[in-house]
Parts: C-alpha cells; structure tokens; sequence
DNA sequence: ACCAAGTCATTGCAAATGCAATGAATAATC
DNA sequence: GATTATTCATTGCATTTGCAATGACTTGGT
C-alpha cells in the first residue's frame, strides 16, 4: 500500500518544480509563495505557527518570510502580550500579487485533479484530510 | 478544491522529516533512501530515468547517486549500446538495507494510512494513481 | 516566588539544491 | 548521408536548506 506514500511524493515533487519556475520572476520560488498565499488567507499567524501549517522547518521558513519582508510581501509584527511571538501579515506587495497566485494554485489543482470526476474529487478531498490530521 | 494539493505537499514534507532523520546514521538522508528502494526493485534504471520516477531534479539525482556509489549502497555501468546511458544497480551494501528500508517505508505507510479503514486505503491509491499518469 | 521544562525567534555552518550551460551520443528529418 | 533536433551525463555556481545550538521569554509545578 505504499504506493500511496510514494505517489504523494512524487506529485509534490513535480508540482513544487513547476510552481516554482511560474514565480521565479516574481522572486517568490522556493515555495515563497506559499507563504503569501497562507498569511494572506490567515494574517496573524506566528511564525513558527506559519510554518507549522505547511509542514516546512522553522528555520527555513523563518529564512523565507525575512526575505518576504525585504521584498515587501510580507510584514512582521511583534505580538503584544508574548514577547517571544512575531506575527506575520501581508504587506502592499503581498495583497495585490495574492489574485495571481490564487488563480495558479487553482490552476494547477485542476490540472492534476483533471482525471478525476467531481465525485472523485470530493472522495479525495476527504480521505486526504483524514491523513492531515 | 485546492485542500487536495496543499494537503498532498504537507504530507509529503511531513513524511521526509521523518525518514530522512530515521536514516541519517546510514549515510541516507536527504532522499537518499528513495533511490536505494527503487534501484534495488527495479535495477537497471539509467540515471535520468531513476530520476523521472521519483520526479527529482535530475541533477540533484546524479549527485546523489555519485554519493551511494561512492558508500557502496549502488553501482553504475555503461550502457551496451547507448554509450550515454549509465545504469543503476544496487550494490552489496544496497542489498543489505534494503529490508531495513522497505520495512521503514511499510511503517511510516501504515502510521499514514492508520486513519482510514482498508476500503478507503484502496480507493485512495485508485485516485492517487489516476493522478501521477 | 522559584526553578525546571517548554516554546519562541534567531544564527552558524556545512552540505544540498537546482537552474543554466557544456559536450558527447543518438534520433529524426530532409 | 548530411544536418538538425533531442537526449543523455556531467559540471559550475550562487542560493537554499536544515540540523544543532543559543538566548529570551513563558508556563507549570511546587
């Protein structure tokens, strides 16, 4: 049955290459995006609560966000009650480039889920949250 | 619809975390692991066809591939007749681990899987696999 | 109030990564 | 059969990565 396990990294794999060469110009590869995207959808996260959510290292994604903050995507701001969170925010950069990365999420997920009936879709939707936990 | 691909990327992150810490004491961090499953069930592979089936960039696959070569887990020979090909087998040490590996990759799939009754797991890998093509 | 344990952001560093480019070999087209 | 286009392994190089460690802060127990 881990044939599941290994078709899930294989579709990551190659969905991270393409989206990353889509928004290589705006200087959003390295699954920079993803931040935008989620912070946009959830502003306020901390950062490790951030980077929690996408399942990547706190290190890297620490790394990622000060670069998003260089470049004017995104916006920290130090929590008021604990000293030791830094919440994050979109920035101008952020907000308007957000309508483009949604349309390309959108776009890739129908591309790969192009297969599958709508039925299908939902069945997958549902079985797939049930691992995430 | 877009849950099924951010789920498929966070599981996957999730799951090298994991593996890649489970095996670092023998050399096979970083995905290395993969390559030694695949060749040792499917020997014979050239480089950048071993590479297209676990969808890694090709030229990360070729150093790691020097690298298990150079440990002793694989082996390379030229090709017969394509004098550009150069083909993967595993090596004595390859063969050694590989029931470490597999058995590893049967627990992390069964922890994954865990919340879903077989049925489920079934239809799962039917959807997954009409995803990969 | 104190101490231990846990959580947070952050940095250091060696290693991995991946895009771009190269040259050799083969396949395709004319 | 010559020429063009593909496909392969391989390298260069700048960037990214992530484990390990640090110090600041908070929480929980006593």
């Amino acid at each position: 049955m881990f044939e599941i396990i290994r078709d899930i990294g294989a579709i990551t794999r190659k969905t991270e290459i393409k989206t990353n060469a889509e928004f290589r110009r705006l200087g959003l590869a390295n699954n920079a995006f993803i931040y935008v995207i989620r912070t946009y959808e959830k502003p306020g996260m901390f950062l490790g609560e951030l980077a929690d959510s996408v399942q990547i290292d706190r290190t890297t994604a620490f790394r990622t966000v000060q670069k998003l903050v260089d470049s004017g995507y995104l916006r920290l701001e130090d929590d008021a009650k604990d000293k030791r969170l830094r919440r994050v925010y979109v920035a101008a950069k952020g907000k308007a480039v957000y309508p483009e990365l949604h349309a390309f999420e959108q776009h890739s997920s129908d591309t790969l889920l192009s297969q599958l009936t709508a039925d299908e879709q939902n069945e997958l939707k549902r079985l797939l949250s049930k691992l995430v936990y």
